[in-house]
DNA sequence: TTTTCTTTCCAAAACGTTTTTGAGAAAGCC
DNA sequence: GGCTTTCTCAAAAACGTTTTGGAAAGAAAA
C-alpha cells in the first residue's frame, strides 16, 4: 500500500467515465467538452492527484519548458563566482515567471562540460540556451547548428551574429575616474586585472579615456596591472604607494582589487580617505565590508541577466533577434573617496 | 537547407539497412548483432549526428539521469547564499562525475516553488531530490509520497525519517570557545543569531557546554542575539564593549557577525588581537577579507553537499538508507585571536 | 417526416525510443 | 537429408500523452 504506482491519463479517463482523449481535451481546457464531463474529470484527476507524465508529453508537444545555464570558462564555478552569480539571480526571476525550469550541468566550467551540453542540446532536452561568460566559438558553433537559441551574456561574437547582453565596463571606469577627477584629484592611479579578458580590457580603456576626457596626463608610472586577487592587489598598491609622486587616488578595477588597495594603504598608515581615495568595483556585499564602506562601480548585475532571459524567451517564442544589449553601470559613493587635500 | 530537422534513430537505420530495434541494439551495444552490422550502424548514427531522443528515451526507461535541487525558505537565493554556495559546488561535481544532471527551480524559496517541485517529482522529470536548508515538514511529506529518494542537507526530520547530513554546529562553537579559553581568556562574550533556525541555537548551546567544560561562568551579560548581519553585530558589538566589566574575547557566531564585532572594536579603537580577541565563522574569502584576517570556524562545505549527493546517488540505485551523517567543521587560526593581556 | 447542423465524444494515429518475441538462415549432429 | 542448435535480424508491443477525423445523438430547419 506504500507504493502505489503513479496515476495516469488512462486512470483518470477510467475513474471520470470518459475515453482518454477526452480526458485529455478536459484537463487542457480545450473546446468541445460538455462542462459537466469536463467538471467530471477535473474531480477524477484531482482525486488521482493526476499529474502528466512529463516525457510523454514533451515527446509529443516538443517544448520543454526548460533552459540551460552554461558556465563560461572564466566562472569560478556556477554557484561560486562573485560577479556571476546575481545575474542568475535575474535570470532566475524571468524564468520562473514564465514557468520554466532551469538546467544546470553540474560542471564547474564549459571547456569540461562542452561535450555533455551539446549532447543535451541535441537531445531536445532544452527550449534554449543562456551562456554566461567565456564560452569558445567553436561550441557556440556546434550549439547554433541545432536551430536552438542561444543567449550570451557578458561575452560577445560580433561575426556570428550571436544575441547577447553585455555591461558597459569602459563606462564604468569613465564614472569612477571622473568622479575622483572632480574631487580634485590630479594624480589617480588604476590597478587593473592583468588576464586578457574583455572586462578588463575595456575597464583599462574608459580609464584611460576618461583622463584625456578630464584634461589629466596618462601616466604609465602609476597604472599597474595585477592578479585579481586580494595579496596582489595588496603587493601592487605598495608599488604605487611608494613613489615618489603617489597618487592621491586610485581606482581599482574589481571589488577584490580594491579591498587589497586598502589594505596597503593601512599597512603603510595612510588614511581612507583623507591620504588616499579609493573606488572600486562590485556588489554592495563586498562593498560594506570594507571599513569605511567602498564607493564602488554598481554593474546592475540582475538587470543584466533579466535582460538575457527576456531576450532568450522572444527568441523561443518565434521573435526576431535584436542587436545586443548594453546595460551601463552606476556609480555609487560611499565613504573611500574624498576631496584632494 | 539551414533547417535540417533532427536526424533521429529511423534515418539511421535507413542508412545503415537494417531495423530501427537492431539499430537501438547496436548502438547501446547489447548483443545479438554481427559486429559487421555494429559498425555499419556506428558509421551511419555518426555521420547523421545521431542523438537519442530524451523525452522519448525516458518515457520508455522511466530514468531521467536528473536530480533536483530545491532551495530552502532560508536560503538568500540558490545562487547568491554565502553558506549554501559551496554546498551546491560539492554536490555539483559528485554529479557531474556521475554523469547527472541537476534542475533548479529558478524560484528563490522553497515556500513559493513548493507547488511546482511536487508537479516536477509527479511529472516523473527526476530521479531524486536534494533539499537544501530549511524545508517545511508538509512539503516533505508530499514529495516522499511519490517514493522517490530526498536527502536533506542542513535540516532534519527524526520523524520522518528522511536521511540528511548536517554540521556539527555545536561542535564548531566548542572548538571556537576553547580556543579562546586556551589563550587565557576569562570572559568570552557571544554573538548569535536571534532567527531560531537550527545553527542559532546549536551554536549558542556549544558555546555554553564549551564555557562549563574550561570552567568558565556562563554570564548572560556578555551573550547577545542580533540579526546576521554587520550592522546588527557592529551595534551589538557597542553593547557589549562599553560594558564594564567588558569580554576579552568575542565568538560570533557567523562571519558577517563577526565583521560587525570588528568594526564596533575599530569605532572604539580597540585593537585586534591585542585588546579584543574576535573568532567568527565562515568560509576563507570572508575571512581573509578582514584585516587582520579572521580566525574562524570553518565548516566543511562542499564536503557536506559532497556526502549528501552520494547518499542520494547510493538511495536511487536502491541502497538502504543510512542514518543521519554529521560532518565536523574545525577551527583556523588567523590573526584576529590572541592571547589574554 | 426528412434533412441539415451542432454538440459531444471516441477511435486511431502519432511522437521516438527500448524490449520482447519470433522467424529465417546458416551451421553442426545423427 | 532430416533434425536440432546457434546466430542474426525484424515485427510488434509498449511507454503516456496530444491531435486529427469522424461518428452518434440530439436539436433546428425544411
Amino acid at each position: 500500500m506504500k507504493r502505489r504506482s503513479a496515476s495516469t491519463l488512462r486512470d483518470v479517463a477510467r475513474v471520470a467515465g470518459v475515453s482518454i482523449p477526452t480526458a485529455s481535451q478536459a484537463l487542457n481546457g480545450r473546446s468541445g467538452v460538455s462542462s459537466e464531463t469536463r467538471t467530471r474529470v477535473h474531480d477524477a484527476a484531482h482525486k488521482l492527484r493526476y499529474t502528466p507524465h512529463a516525457a510523454a508529453r514533451r515527446l509529443i508537444t516538443g517544448r520543454t519548458d526548460s533552459i540551460a545555464v552554461v558556465p563560461g570558462s572564466n566562472m569560478t564555478g556556477i554557484f561560486s563566482d562573485r560577479f556571476y552569480r546575481p545575474i542568475l539571480t535575474g535570470v532566475g526571476g524571468v524564468f520562473e515567471s514564465a514557468g520554466y525550469r532551469m538546467l544546470i550541468a553540474p560542471a564547474p566550467r564549459v571547456t569540461s562540460a562542452a561535450p555533455q551540453f551539446v549532447r543535451m542540446v541535441r537531445a531536445r532536452e532544452v527550449d534554449g540556451i543562456l551562456a554566461v561568460g567565456i564560452v569558445g566559438s567553436r561550441w557556440i558553433v556546434e550549439v547554433t547548428e541545432s536551430d536552438i537559441p542561444v543567449v550570451l551574456i557578458d561575452n560577445q561574437f560580433p561575426e556570428l551574429a550571436v544575441p547577447a547582453v553585455v555591461n558597459d565596463d569602459a563606462w564604468g571606469a569613465v564614472l569612477a575616474t571622473l568622479h575622483l577627477a572632480g574631487l580634485g584629484h590630479r594624480r589617480i592611479g588604476f590597478v587593473g586585472a592583468i588576464n586578457d579578458e574583455l572586462w578588463a580590457r575595456e575597464t583599462r580603456t574608459g580609464y584611460a579615456q576618461a583622463l584625456a576626457q578630464a584634461g589629466l596626463l596618462y601616466d604609465p608610472a602609476i597604472e599597474i596591472l595585477v592578479a585579481n586577487d586580494v595579496e596582489s592587489a595588496r603587493q601592487g598598491g605598495h608599488t604605487l604607494l611608494s613613489l615618489a609622486e603617489r597618487p592621491s587616488a586610485i581606482f581599482a578595477a574589481s571589488g577584490k582589487m580594491a579591498i587589497g588597495i586598502m589594505k596597503a594603504a593601512r599597512d603603510r598608515g595612510l588614511a581612507v580617505p583623507q591620504e588616499l581615495s579609493v573606488v572600486g568595483t562590485g556588489d554592495s556585499e563586498f562593498a560594506l565590508m570594507t571599513d569605511p564602506p567602498l564607493t564602488a562601480v554598481n554593474i546592475h548585475t540582475e538587470e543584466l541577466g533579466q535582460r538575457a532571459a527576456q531576450l532568450l524567451l522572444g527568441l523561443i517564442h518565434g521573435n526576431p533577434a535584436p542587436a545586443s544589449i548594453v546595460v551601463r553601470p552606476d556609480l555609487i559613493v560611499r565613504g573611500t573617496s574624498g576631496s584632494s587635500r
